[in-house]
DNA sequence: AAGTTGGTCAACCGCATGCGA
DNA sequence: ATCGCATGCGGTTGACCAACT
């Protein structure tokens, strides 16, 4: 004996709603409110499935939802949450108001994974950085029963992951920059000019780095270092540019060790990269910048496992 | 102009979960 | 503790459309 359907299909419609059904359920809806499916499309006069019917709703007819593209913020949204949570798109689209999660888990598999697929090739080996309470957090089974090893996280990942370094350290910056596209000197032998701006000279010409600040200062307890790294706006003074009419560019992780810069706008001419000295060496990063306590005290919210997904998210996005 | 291909998105399906009896 | 029902969720499918050949 199999399972009983969820509705007797036999003489039930499928496919694309018509507008009359539309009208109908959103009037019956209106007037009786949401819920008691199995029973509405009878009572509203519909051939449909009560699943059928509560998903129109949900997707469509509700009176809350957004209409339009998917905002550069709310993309931001998406693939933060997307990177902590996994396919989760209910608890993903809770969080974007007016977003259904089908609209989410569309927008990713059409728009979303094959960018993040095309960026993770070319950067396999960049692992993660996730602190306990994340791991913590990640190494949780569905529904909360029991938990998962590492590896098994990491192989649903698809990435190493690694300990969070401690933040409170102040850094040092290291990191060389040459504009001829051949690295020049050791990174370690810099020195800082000035450690509170992040800034610093490099041989070959004045080259300045200009780390972006927000992402430092995010209170985040997973930093993805590609994000990290992508995120990097790097700054070279007019002389040095050439040409150039704008002087800022998008740093991209070539490999573990190496950054690439790659001039965007009009420039055309200038090439540069710039190596840090060791992959996971947090000061490669910092560059001068004096980290901010992580105001998170993760054993007490999350490393148990209490805490529930919410709170885990408003957290993340805050 | 007709056929093909690829992307997008609405809708379906099966399984999981929650809840009351 | 178990069962059955209702609902929710995520993966998958297929219709539609635009771009391309």
């Amino acid at each position: 004996m199999g399972r009983r359907p969820c509705c007797e299909k036999v003489g039930l419609k499928k496919g694309r709603w018509t507008t009359e059904e539309d009208d109908r359920l959103k009037k019956y809806i209106l007037a009786n409110g949401e819920g008691s499916w199995r029973s509405l499309p009878k009572n509203a006069g519909l051939l449909r499935c009560g699943k059928s019917c509560r998903l129109r709703w949900i997707n469509y007819l509700r009176s809350d939802l957004k209409r339009g593209n998917i905002t550069p913020q709310e993309e931001d949204v998406i693939i933060k949450l997307h990177a902590s949570l996994g396919n989760r798109w209910s608890l993903i689209a809770s969080h974007l108001t007016g977003r259904t999660d089908n609209e989410i888990k569309n927008y990713w598999n059409s728009h979303l994974s094959r960018q993040i697929q095309t960026f993770r090739r070319r950067n396999d080996d960049v692992p993660v950085i996730v602190d306990e309470a994340k791991l913590s957090l990640l190494q949780r089974r569905k529904g909360g029963r029991g938990r998962r090893s590492k590896a098994e996280v990491e192989a649903e990942v698809g990435r190493k992951i690694l300990p969070m370094p401690d933040l409170e350290r102040e850094s040092s910056v290291c990191g060389a920059v040459d504009d001829t596209t051949e690295e020049r000197g050791s990174p370690n032998e810099e020195t800082v000019d000035d450690p509170a701006e992040g800034r610093h000279d490099v041989g070959g010409g004045s080259v300045s780095l200009d780390f972006n600040e927000d992402v430092f200062e995010e209170d985040d307890m997973s930093l993805d270092l590609s994000e990290l790294l992508t995120n990097v706006e790097v700054e070279w003074n007019d002389d040095a540019a050439g040409t150039c009419e704008s002087n800022t560019a998008t740093v991209a992780v070539v490999d573990a060790g190496t950054a690439e810069m790659e001039l965007g706008g009009e420039c055309s001419s200038v090439s540069s990269s710039f190596s840090l000295d060791s992959p996971w060496n947090w000061e490669s990063f910092a560059g001068g910048h004096e980290w901010d306590a992580v105001e998170f005290d993760a054993g007490d919210d999350f490393a148990g496992g209490a805490a529930e997904p919410d709170a885990v998210i408003s957290w993340l996005l805050s």
